[in-house]
DNA sequence: TAATCGCCGGAAAACGCTTTCCGTATCCGA
DNA sequence: TCGGATACGGAAAGCGTTTTCCGGCGATTA
């Protein structure tokens, strides 16, 4: 087998040393002469050379690549923000190297260490974390370790003391959508809250609740469950099981949770939204293609991703940045007349 | 800025060689005694010694690192994939760096350039390929040149001579839901066939086509256009123009494309499957929360992807090796009476 | 009891690159 | 003609690991 091309079978095969195909072929402040420029660039065309990254990382104690931590790539959710941070990533030229966590705080922090071992240029972690403070210290002690030798980080979703973060306005977000909710003539709401300890379902939770509170409407009635898509058809299934009848409106905290919601209804034979209007939050893509398309706030989930992107590398420390959330009304949700 | 702690801080602290701090802590053939062990890892401990796997991998000459390849990490085809692939590499200790091509195939060549720099020990080239035999070759070249090396690639997709390849099986699976749809009672059918040279596309054109042959039944129409949803509904509407009422029954040779297409039939007021049946081909799991739920022909993305790490890693040079394709008849697809 | 073997610790040479430091050659203006 | 920049080539010292030797030592064998 034979073994890949080293700068030095270049510097060799062009006569010149290390240093001059060093700067000739990976970038330098110095100039080298024409001639020899010209000699080193046809041998490493002629031996098929290519940098070998690792080994330059080492030297320049610098690497090109952009770790990405996420829950689950297969969620819409992720996998949005996934393709505009390897987009972002690519336009600074770095490559990017994902973990997926599947909701596992301790695999979150497991792929902290991996990538600072790897001594990634910087990362971008995108969820929202436990609200157990225990692990979310742990967490924060290893991205405090990476970034105490120079390591850069950037946030999506919940804000981590110092971090910087991209923060998906959820509370307002929510809080608007109760208040459309409402002018549409709803006033028995139902949330799909999610599992109790995550943040990001907590304040979506809160701000909805908040918004009925202030315009004197009752409380929500309350079902908790998984954040994925399963989740979000056995806590309609439950809602409808305890509660069929009182409430004319159901919240879920997420997109993914709603479209469950929704399949759930329908197999209930329960007409949304003729007979139960129904709301998400983040507008992923798939959303449009459903009937009913599907109401939802809408989170820039692209922008998002570049964003953290660019906080995670940037020298602007810009600390925690909002992302603006905006109701989306659709055909899920009815006017009561 | 503190540096990070190395193996020499290490080493030093414990009072004992670089050699016997590596063989500790990064595993080794070698034993080391009790005692000498444990102040090495009670060393590491204190000054939080993390491997440099930058320099681990030129060392060793072999990185711990996974390259896939993809064209749209926002496909729920390739989210489904790559999440599976991320979760095998995981199983072998590998991390996984991942890039999207967004079906440019000269980014495709360059990704798999850049990772042939970074020495990964493996690729993973999800996607199908362009039937340009220049770029093709091309390609090709690329991954020789890595496998010439000792790198290990596998493919997911159209086979590539040579090269370990996981093939769904598009042609069996098209000409067997012709069948099915035929079956069904109907004789007019219409594709929307993807872009011309995409073979995977025209793969499973052409099974349908000869699926309905071989019936002895009339040609398809064929309506090509771009690859995804946007696509698919754009197809949609031309074939309503064109053709509008000749046929009963429209293929879109992906499901992203069917779902644009469908949504394109309900825009025009044409109910599906009343007066046109539709189908596609993957089935990705967005599939089921749809109405009318799509028929389509399965393929297991996430075996798929599984399998492709396997194949890239394994010792057994298993060749090409196919993944069956099911015919999944759901309501989007009626019988006529 | 001497010869042999296994174990285990360490010195040092890679791995493939970058970059500092030095030295020589060339150019400019006076 | 000379002094001082300026430009550019190369030697060599890293970057943080792994791994090959080599040597010493205690235990086994004859």
């Amino acid at each position: 087998m034979p073994r890949d091309a080293t700068l030095e079978d270049v510097a060799r095969q062009a006569g010149v040393s290390l240093a001059t195909a060093s700067r000739v072929l990976n970038g330098s402040t110095r100039q080298v002469g024409r001639a020899l420029r010209d000699r080193v660039e046809q041998a490493a065309a002629e031996l098929g050379y290519t940098t070998n990254r690792a080994a330059q990382a080492l030297a320049r104690s610098a690497s090109d690549i952009l770790g990405l931590v996420v829950h689950d790539l297969s969620d819409p959710y992720f996998a949005e923000v996934a393709n505009a941070v390897v987009r972002a990533a690519g336009r600074h030229g770095l490559s990017v190297m994902v973990g997926t966590t599947f909701r596992d705080p301790e695999a979150e922090i497991g792929y902290v260490a991996t990538l600072r071992a790897q001594r990634v240029r910087a990362i971008v972690l995108a969820g929202s974390r436990s609200a157990d403070p225990e692990v979310t210290a742990r967490l924060r002690a290893e991205i405090d370790r990476f970034q105490g030798t120079g390591g850069r980080a950037a946030l999506i979703g919940q804000d981590l003391l110092g971090v910087d973060t991209v923060v998906p306005d959820n509370h307002a977000g929510s809080r608007e959508l109760a208040e459309a909710l409402a002018r549409l003539g709803h006033t028995r709401f139902a949330v799909l809250t999610g599992p109790p300890g995550l943040l990001t379902a907590a304040d979506r939770t809160a701000g909805f609740a908040e918004g009925l509170a202030s315009l004197g409407l009752p409380a929500p009635v309350l079902i908790p469950g998984p954040f994925d898509r399963d989740g979000g058809h056995a806590a309609a299934r439950e809602l409808l099981a305890a509660h069929g009848t009182e409430v004319t409106c159901v919240f879920a905290v997420n997109d993914v949770m709603a479209v469950g919601a929704l399949a759930a209804l329908r197999g209930a034979g329960v007409d949304v939204p003729g007979r139960i209007s129904v709301a998400g939050f983040d507008d992923i893509p798939t959303l449009r293609d459903l009937t009913p398309a599907l109401t939802t706030v809408r989170l820039p989930l692209a922008e998002m991703g570049t964003r953290a992107v660019e906080l995670a590398l940037g020298a602007d420390p810009a600390g925690a940045e909002a992302a603006r959330a905006r109701v989306v009304l659709r055909e899920s949700t009815r006017a009561l007349t």
